[in-house]
DNA sequence: GAGTTTTCAATGACGTGTCAACGAGTAGTA
DNA sequence: TACTACTCGTTGACACGTCATTGAAAACTC
C-alpha cells in the first residue's frame, strides 16, 4: 500500500531498513535493562551528564544537547532523582533554572554499564559492518540527520 | 564515556548513526500526525491489514507479521477500534480468537494518509541517498535486522 | 474421556514521551 | 520604573509499549 511508488530497490531497501530501525534500539535496549537496570534515556542521561568535570549540567542545557524536550528532561530527571542516580539544586545564577548533577551512585552505575553496554554495540552492530560500510553509513547518516526538521 | 573503547572510525561512525536512529523516525511519525492523524503504528497496522483481499486478519498472526507482542497489538487495536479505523469479529475457527477488519474508514484514512507518507519518506530519506549508498544500506540493514535475538 | 498443558486475547500496573497550560523569573522596551 | 514578552521548569492528560497475570478455549497425553 505505502509502497506503490517505490522502485523495487527502493521498496526493498526502505523495508530491510525499516527492520534495522525497530530490531536494533530494542535489542540494546534489551541488553541495557538485563545487564544494568538502566533504559536508553537513563543511559543517555547518566553519560551526557558524566562528560562535564563537576557532573553537572543545567537542565536546559543537557536537554538542548541531548535534544530533549525540556519536559520530556523534567519528567525524566523525577524518576531518575527517584532512584538516586541524580540530584538536582538550584541554578544560582538564574532563579528558575535547575541543575542536574550525577550522584555518585549513579556513577558508580554508569561505570558499571558502560562497558557492558559497549560489548552490546559491538556484538549487534559493529562487529558485523565492514569499514567501507561503516563509512558509507556513517556519511549518509549525517547528511540525513543533519536535513532541517 | 561509552565510547573510550571504540576506535575514532567506530565512535563517530556510531553517533552519527545513533542521530538517524533518532532524528529519522520522528520526523516521519511528526510527517504522519500532521497530514493524516496517524502514529506511525496505526498506520503499520491498517497497511498490513490492507494487503489481504477480504481485509481481515487474525490477531495473533497479524501480530507475528509485524513482529508486535499480541499484548501490544490488543492495546492498539482497541484504541484504533474506539476510532472506528478496524472493527474486532469473533474467529469461528477459534472462539478464544480474534479477527482484526479494516473498516470502511479505515481503508480511507489509509488511502489518503499514503501518497503523502511516500512523500515524506523520498523527502526524509530516499531522495537524499544514491544507488550505491541505498544498495549498501540495504544489504548492511538486512544482515543485522536478521541476526538472533 | 479426564486431566494437564498450552495458547489465545484481554487487562492492569507501570515507565515512558508528547502536548498544552501554568506560575515564576528574566529580559527587553518605553 | 512599569509594561510586555519571553524563557525556565513543572504539571496533568493522554497515547503508547512492556510485563505479569487471568480466564477461556484448544491441544495434548494417558
Amino acid at each position: 500500500m505505502d509502497t506503490q511508488w517505490l522502485s523495487k530497490d527502493e521498496e526493498h531497501a526502505w523495508r530491510a531498513f525499516r527492520r534495522l530501525l525497530t530490531a536494533l534500539p530494542a535489542r540494546l535496549s534489551q541488553d541495557l535493562a538485563r545487564d544494568s537496570g538502566l533504559s536508553p534515556a537513563d543511559y543517555e542521561v547518566l553519560s551526557t551528564l558524566s562528560e562535564k568535570p563537576n557532573r553537572r549540567w543545567a537542565l536546559k542545557d543537557l536537554a538542548a544537547k541531548m535534544e530533549w524536550s525540556r519536559s520530556r528532561l523534567s519528567h525524566h530527571a523525577a524518576r531518575m532523582q527517584a532512584r538516586g542516580l541524580i540530584d538536582k539544586e538550584p541554578d544560582p545564577q538564574d532563579a528558575r533554572g535547575c541543575i542536574l548533577h550525577l550522584t555518585d551512585d549513579g556513577f558508580t552505575v554508569l561505570e558499571e554499564a558502560a562497558p557492558h553496554h559497549l560489548r552490546s554495540v559491538r556484538a549487534r552492530f559493529l562487529d558485523h559492518l565492514s569499514p567501507d560500510e561503516l563509512a558509507v553509513l556513517r556519511k549518509l547518516s549525517t547528511r540525513i540527520a543533519d536535513l532541517p526538521d
